[in-house]
DNA sequence: TGCTGTTGTCACAATTCTTTCATATCATCA
DNA sequence: TGATGATATGAAAGAATTGTGACAACAGCA
């Protein structure tokens, strides 16, 4: 599945620069020239990533970055920002509104791709809506549905999200502060033990085809999906 | 066993991105905003490695630094400078008052993360997260599993981290102050020969691989941890 | 509005790990 | 060889961590 950029940008001559370069490495590049048609395409088809240029008539960059964190729907997706200026206080921002990278301008097409790559490698894995299957189970974030030992299992979102982060990051140990983060998303104020009685559903919910055994405790640290055994 | 990073840093919003930064990557993030509160929680627990503001009210960064390295007891505790000159002086200035590292804001979160991890790599090997294979043993940190020849090793916590440290520090003798100091943590009272009964719960769990001679014990000095035989 | 399903929290139970202590074993040296 | 000090070992109380069931709050929806 080649991952779909959104690039927004004002800059014609910079625009076709960024679009040449991406897809050259077998992205698909979706080209917005100001905010408005970039929200076009966001909302009609959700990009992998989005390239947004600090600087944008009407609405700046960092609006859209912001605005994008805001709305659950758009949270998850990767931000890089490119900004021409190389002052501190710029950078910083960008960061703060939530990028996960920024590239200057001028910037080598090297440089680019490499930043791309790395970000999608970071962010991406759970974001992906193919099929996984692992272990006997099957998720499909597509359709939300999953499959164990092909009976159908139900979950809840939380655990639905949860038994998603597991089959795309298997065998590491994760602590419960952690898993807060990335399923339950930053800036979210639950109490630690409340991972406890959600990994408790998900056991519960795989139980009655034996796999609840691939989500292994490890006191003291944390918990792990491992197809191996404890 | 998730490495404590102390940051102090006075501009909340910098503090903030720090943060979220060091703990999206599973590091825990204690936040000191001067050196007062910077000191009151180096007192308190000594923290794995410390970012600190070369610019400071009061007391600068560098003073702290000077101090935590004319220490014994804080001399070992990896540092890196953030500072927001470029200036050369500077630089030179940061690594001679016994920073390992400094980072010039702006930074990038990437290149914050991997300068956190080579100084943790090389001043605190126990603290960094890469699989160690020695001996016929191997311990992977990220997936807190073990290995004696292929088969694997059940360890609780405590032994898990005696053997962490003694990999990462093999052909050395400690006693058992030492050890406590490492794998304990200091600031903890506990008896002594309680590292005893440690050494032999370990040494149990490698037995039936035949592993367990890779635990020496050197009488009157402590142990060691060697792949040479006795 | 009432129903249904989800969520976060709590209290208590169950489990596992730590520490300590008593005793056994061992190494060293006079 | 026996005395002496150090380490090994087993057992058990005590601590800490995790599992579990119940419940109230809440959101979505018919």
């Amino acid at each position: 599945m080649t991952a779909n950029i959104l690039l927004v940008e004002d800059e014609p001559a910079i625009q076709e620069l960024l679009a040449f370069n991406i897809s050259q490495c077998g992205y698909r590049a979706i080209q917005a020239f100001d905010a408005a048609s970039a929200w076009d395409h966001i909302n009609r088809e959700l990009p992998d990533l989005i390239l947004l240029d600090w600087m944008l008539p009407g609405s700046s960059g960092i609006e859209i970055a912001r605005r994008l964190r805001a709305d659950p729907r758009t949270r998850n997706i990767p931000i890089i920002m490119l900004t021409a200026r190389t002052d501190e206080r710029d950078k910083v921002m960008g960061l703060e509104s939530g990028a996960d990278d920024y590239i200057t301008k001028p910037f080598s097409p090297r440089e680019l791709v490499a930043r791309i790559r790395a970000v999608l490698r970071r962010r991406a894995p759970e974001m992906s809506e193919e099929t996984i299957a692992l272990g006997g189970l099957e998720l499909s974030p597509a359709t939300h549905r999953v499959n164990a030992r092909g009976a159908t299992v139900d979950l809840g979102p939380t655990e639905f999200r949860l038994l998603h982060f597991f089959m795309t990051h298997t065998e590491r140990v994760y602590n419960r502060s952690q898993l807060l983060d990335q399923v339950w998303g930053d800036h979210v104020f639950v109490e630690e033990r409340t991972v406890d009685v959600h990994i408790r559903r998900l056991r519960q919910a795989l139980e009655s085809s034996g796999l609840d055994s691939l989500i292994q405790t490890v006191r003291g640290s944390g918990y792990r999906f491992s197809c191996a055994a404890q």
